[in-house]
DNA sequence: AGCCAGGCTCTCG
DNA sequence: CGAGAGCATGGC
């Protein structure tokens, strides 16, 4: 089954997936301006091949799924929706393009992005497990525990020779012993945490209920739960709650990148982090995305 | 080799 | 209370 999505322009795929040109290809990867992984529709399992055949300011994405038979239009609808999500489709960048143009650098690195949107993840539970994992570890080190963890505990979709994983449900992560967690590489404390969400999810903890909230209460209900700071809250905001101006300024690479661009890469903390965000309230956590993006690609001030 | 890496909790004093 | 130990893997 193919679908046709019309994002609301500017959009740059190339940008947009750019974080996934060294991702596992069993889980998700950009690859030759194709981005492809397991999606959940309506219970069943399917890959999804996103590729765009428009351009920035007109842009259309065509979407393959796989396998093709016994797929419904219901399950069309919700490959559309996840793909939306996936990307943030239908957020409209230029409110954010107008908010920070009174900041040179800012207006610069917006113009030079332009159409890059922050990658989103399908469910607010992958994000903050996702999360948990990447906490204290470099990301490198985090990469591969949760390639080990979706590869252990993932539901497997077969397609020919080929097999892919869709992330691992609550369901099963609850169920798993701390041991088979931390064989994935994770320590005794962060299997429990991940342990831990994963049963309160089981028992009705509604994580995407919480996305209704403003973000002071969001992070007030997520650090209550063990295991969760106010770093995992802001990243588990920004990366699966589309809350653009939530920002973990205590992270390492956002500070990293504000002090590239702001302070001549001198070391800053994460209060010094949080006054130079403030003149992009609204969109602070897009805002500092995009430039650990203009970082890593090298882009001067 | 040993230290640090996109944190957080628990335990002491 | 505030400070400090401990933790997992990967890269240098």
């Amino acid at each position: 089954m193919d679908l046709k999505i019309k994002p609301l322009p500017p959009f740059n795929l190339d940008l947009s997936a750019g974080l996934f040109l060294n991702g596992d290809w069993r889980i998700r990867r950009y690859e030759a301006g194709a981005y492809w992984q397991v999606v959940r529709l309506n219970g069943r399992l399917a890959l999804a091949t996103v590729r765009s055949i428009g351009t920035v300011d007109d842009p259309v994405l065509f979407v393959d799924l796989e396998p093709d038979e016994g797929l419904s239009k219901a399950d069309g609808m919700a490959a559309d929706a996840i793909v939306r999500r996936i990307f943030n489709l239908d957020l409209d960048l230029q409110p954010f393009y107008d908010a920070v143009k009174g900041d040179r650098i800012m207006l610069h690195l917006t113009k030079s992005l332009r159409g890059l949107r922050s990658p989103s993840t399908p469910s607010v539970f992958e994000a903050l497990i996702d999360s948990i994992v990447e906490q204290q570890i470099s990301l490198q080190a985090a990469w591969s525990v949760q390639r080990r963890l979706t590869e252990a505990s993932g539901d497997a979709l077969v397609l020919g020779e080929k097999t892919y994983y869709a992330f691992p449900r609550p369901k099963r992560l609850a169920e798993a012993s701390l041991q088979e967690l931390r064989s994935c590489g994770l320590s005794l404390r962060k299997a429990e945490y991940v342990r831990d969400v994963s049963q309160l999810v089981i028992e009705g903890m509604d994580l995407e209920g919480l996305r209704i909230y403003k973000d002071d209460k969001i992070i007030e209900e997520l650090t209550a739960i063990r295991g969760i700071g106010i770093w995992t809250a802001e990243l588990t905001m920004v990366r699966g709650m589309q809350k653009f101006d939530a920002i973990p300024a205590d992270d390492l690479g956002i500070r990293k990148a504000i002090a590239h661009y702001y302070y001549d890469d001198r070391k800053i903390s994460g209060a010094e982090a949080r006054r130079t965000a403030e003149q992009w309230r609204g969109w602070r956590g897009l805002a500092s995305f995009y430039l650990i993006m203009a970082e890593r690609l090298g882009i001067d001030a």
